[in-house]
DNA sequence: ATCGTCTTATTGTCATACCATTCGCAATAG
DNA sequence: CTATTGCGAATGGTATGACAATAAGACGAT
């Protein structure tokens, strides 16, 4: 991680597969505009002719972009890649692949939500809308029932928090507090079991955070949030020391 | 963008392609760490042969299995597909990937970056070891040079970045900063060569924010990074209106 | 006009074969 | 005895050709 002129954006070259070297081309197409949303490649066939390959190296390549969330696959007659926009959805999934699957430890990811989740309250508050303002109260409401109801689950916490991103109104900002959610979900689902208490306190600072962005009361939303997220924190910290915990648990 | 109880978590499970199937049993055995971390996976014969699916198939799902960074594959004796943590640099690479072809506009992720940028420091300021401030002044000093001799590149303010992030020794910070630089390279390395006169206050805020980190000032650090990205954020607004835009120019 | 049905283009899968790469081991040379 | 060389086997990479499944559109019968 000391890199000096930070290597990591020029990757190696190198690579002596053709269903690499298909992949790459086509990515570039696609970068370069020359490919569009929507756009559709030749068929397998036809790419594979024209690229002096065979299909099944074609098709390894789309299976690569396709995981990408490049590339769409129809079959049928009109079938065929096309160039597809990496829902959001997919987008999300993505990131929580990698992120639970890589050496980031729960903590370490917790953290950065802090700093994400706390940092984009000034914009949340000078965005919201009376509806987005509305629609978080519904549903802090609606959980507070659920929550009487001894049903309320981590799954909406995290609606919550992505619900109040959505009021940055900014895409990239709520693509990325949904992709936190997900793979910490995974490793606090018990957890929320262990200590089905915390969710009085935890919507009450849901409701209170609504009330400092409805009132456009930033340092506010901050404090309660830092508190709110904290204390999430250190639950992740008793709980388990890694999203994927590296030294795992005996089978 | 209004669902309630957050779907997208739970997704269509109905894929009626052999190679999905086998892709999703193999990411089940790694989540489910029944596979581990270096654990070889059987050879494509024989993964064929116990699956009973043709080789093409399960070669197919390893190559989504290796574009997700789950394995790494290794040629000749003894190779075959290796359970592999994914590396920070394959995580960036792939969120850059998702980022810059995705619907997000080049202002909506400099948004999210100013957030996130500025949010750290706080983190950075507290954590920064004496290490640390030293190369970051080095790395000053030297970009300082280069653009002396104008050889100033947006490749650097973006190291410099990253060096800053690496400095809240926390893996996933630091790698959402290096993701988020992949894409806006792409976008600002015209304007760099547009606006070469940007690189001096560039440089002189960003021996500011160094100065700001070794005296532990957070306040000053935050003050300073704010004003650096938004005339970024200017920047990236007066040169395209996406990083990929929307509706493109004609070619 | 509407509803099946056929045609056709395209992906999904298979079986087999051959090449390239790499590792381990044995034969051989010193 | 040691080091080098060379061979063989395991494994991924690619090619070929074939057939099945699917979906869109054309066409014809009612």
């Amino acid at each position: 991680m000391s890199e000096r002129s930070d290597p990591g954006l020029y990757q190696a070259v190198s690579t002596n597969r053709m269903s690499e070297a298909i992949v790459e081309q086509i990515r570039a197409l696609i970068r370069g505009d020359r490919l569009r949303l929507g756009d559709r490649l030749p068929s397998e066939r036809d790419l594979g002719e024209r690229m002096g390959v065979s299909r099944v190296t074609v098709r390894e390549a789309l299976r690569v972009l396709e995981a990408g969330g490049l590339v769409e696959i129809r079959v049928g007659a009109k079938g065929g890649a096309f160039v597809t926009a990496p829902s959001s959805a997919k987008i999300g999934t993505g990131l929580a692949d990698l992120l639970s699957l890589s050496p980031l430890t729960a903590p370490e990811v917790t953290e950065a939500r802090q700093v994400f989740e706390v940092g984009m309250l000034p914009l949340v508050v000078e965005r919201a809308t009376d509806e987005d303002v509305a629609e978080l109260r519904a549903m802090v409401k609606e959980h507070q029932a659920a929550l009487r109801a001894g049903e309320y689950t981590m799954a909406m916490s995290a609606a919550f928090h992505v619900r109040l991103a959505a009021c940055a109104h900014n895409t990239a900002i709520e693509t990325l507090v949904r992709s936190f959610h997900g793979p910490l979900l995974m490793s606090l689902r018990e957890a929320q079991v262990a200590a089905p208490l915390m969710g009085h306190r935890g919507t009450a600072e849901h409701r209170d955070i609504v009330a400092a962005v409805a009132a456009r009361d930033a340092g506010r939303a901050e404090e309660i949030m830092t508190t709110h997220l904290r204390r999430t924190a250190r639950r992740v910290a008793t709980t388990a020391d890694g999203v994927r915990s590296p030294a795992a648990a005996p089978r």
